[in-house]
DNA sequence: TGGCATTATGTGAACGTTCACTCTAGGGTA
DNA sequence: TACCCTAGAGTGAACGTTCACATAATGCCA
């Protein structure tokens, strides 16, 4: 009787060695490239192999082998616009080193997260990437211990033990932002930030808050927290300048915010930039064609995901980080009308 | 000797056998939630669980189920943004039904993407979406019958036996768009279309000219295709407007386009929407803070990722394509400041 | 008591692959 | 001839799980 449920029956290793008259041991080594198989025999299998049009199941292989080729990114959110690029950027690394990525979105409700994380590893990944994860410290240090693979935090820099991250220099962000409002004579910046994963916004907060006390004369900035959305940036804003009417900039979380701030500033008669400066960070396309285009941090995010990849890849190879794991991405301002 | 390269020893259902005192088939069968356990062995069983930390090993469970609760997500490119959208929404579906997703871009360089539909088949998937894909319809229908498993296309309407097609019903939108231009006195539409994947383009660009030529008096609209991205937008409406001067409405293939397309507006000194209307597709949140806020298309991303999943697990459960597979979803115009 | 369901649990094989090892034929060297 | 080496190929076991079947214990009824 049989037991497949339904569906075409997908050939495997032993058709093959069935057709090519070797053992199925022949085929795998074909398959591996190994040196020992006489250039005839090589021949037979592969004219056998593309005969069948098999492919290796990739779930047996890794069973035996316990390496799958594959790692997992974990999202907070995929509609993020940094997701794109630096997933793309991943899986074009993976790709190119016979690598498998495979993407889930993390989920918040779940608690801490820590749900999907799981499921992922039983899905037998080599290696997780966390993008901008929003988890505790302390769980990703768990979960680094106990998951026995690799784990790299991308967009966000946090010391711990084995964890490599690939992040921006929070600080000289701000300090572009700040040092380049100063040069344009600002002397009263407010800052909207997100209110969602403390863990993930904490180091743009602190750097923002340094760069204001040590470039201007004003030791603190008024702060607004919403979520990073257009309508929420715009709201967090128009109740920023409202309450704070001596702002002479706004320096936006990211640039979805900045851009809820443009329309505040709008709602509010204020010009832009003349009345007030507007900055952003992520360098999101879109900036571009905001009214006036957006002025705003970028940062290589290709660059990072490969080092992301590379990052996984040598730990999974040798154990070993690789060189400068922990080196800080450095930012660049763009500067536009908006300030 | 041991064989296991490195890392942590993730237990397996042997250990929780040991621990719990019972046969591996009894952790199965509560794993499994079978009903002939008795309760104080169940209680055992989970207890071990609990304590190793246990997590089956989903590959495992695959080669033996040929079934591994998981569906394969190949997208043409996650920086769309749609893409966010529809694979939250299918990933939130899969999670709810205890699937798991697995994300994956398309190698357009690949000879028409198929080395990487392959490889998702390697791992083991047990169904497919593409994401609009640009694959042509004699390949999906080729993929669809080797592949042995089903097969869905989301965002594009296509006729593959076999293959469910979510999609937008794209003559009713045409029929919006240029209904809503005509009824604000627009007589002379362009448009703005997609250069890539024309697989993917064509249903819009028919239903467009077909609803220009039955809403209008004049029989055909000037096209100007680029690629999907603002400054491509930005080139092509000028082009367009250049060469036609009597055009007062410009509709664009997406969103993206027809922001480039306010920005040709203004580069031309046409006001928007005085002298010319525009239009675009998908409602991405920036058209809100566009200048004018752009009237747009838009579409239940939501509800046809929830029905794209759907359409595959049943499909996997009892081999038949669900109610009403064939549908087409019904677009609704945003009206905003740019008509 | 015998017979027969019913419930709870265990056993061997299988899924598709690779690993560690064995086997064979042929060639070179002393 | 006797010996060892090497290239090429094969064999059984293992990876961690579930399936189909077998077994043991229990309860019920005649």
């Amino acid at each position: 009787m049989k037991r497949r449920p339904s569906g075409i029956e997908r050939p495997t290793i032993v058709d093959v060695a069935d057709v090519a008259d070797v053992s199925r041991q022949t085929v795998s080594r074909v398959l591996a490239d190994h040196p020992r198989v006489a250039p005839a025999t090589r021949l037979r299998v592969k004219e056998a192999i593309e005969k069948l049009g098999y492919r290796p199941n990739r779930m047996a292989r890794a069973l035996v082998t316990r390496t799958s080729l594959t790692f997992g990114f974990a999202a907070i959110d995929m509609q993020d616009l940094h997701f794109g690029d630096t997933c793309s950027g991943m899986q074009a690394a993976a790709r190119e080193h016979g690598y498998y990525l495979v993407v889930t979105e993390l989920d918040i409700d779940d608690e801490r997260g820590m749900g999907t994380l799981e499921t992922l590893l039983t899905l037998g990944v080599d290696g997780v990437a966390l993008f901008p994860s929003f988890l505790q410290d302390s769980d990703i240090e768990q979960f680094a211990a106990t998951s026995g693979c690799p784990v790299v935090v991308i967009g966000r820099e946090c010391q711990i033990p084995n964890v490599v991250s690939i992040a921006m220099d929070e600080t000289a962000a701000a300090d572009l932002v700040v040092g380049h409002l100063v040069d344009r004579g600002r002397k009263r910046i407010g800052i909207l930030m997100n209110e969602m994963f403390p863990e993930v916004v904490h180091g743009r907060y602190v750097a923002l808050h340094r760069a204001i006390a040590h470039h201007t004369t004003v030791a603190s900035a008024p702060v607004e927290a919403e979520r990073p959305k257009i309508s929420h940036g715009r709201r967090a804003a128009t109740t920023l300048l409202q309450n704070h009417p001596d702002l002479d900039a706004v320096v936006g979380f990211n640039d979805t915010m900045a851009m809820g701030a443009l329309l505040a500033c709008d709602d509010l008669g204020l010009r832009v930039p003349q009345d007030v400066a507007v900055v952003g960070y992520d360098g999101i396309t879109f900036g571009a064609i905001a009214n006036p285009p957006l002025t705003t941090i970028v940062q290589d995010s290709i660059g990072m995901a490969d080092a992301a990849f590379r990052a996984l890849l040598s730990r999974v190879k040798d154990g070993s980080p690789p060189e400068g794991e922990s080196r800080l991405w450095q930012p660049e301002l763009l500067i536009r009308g908006s300030s």
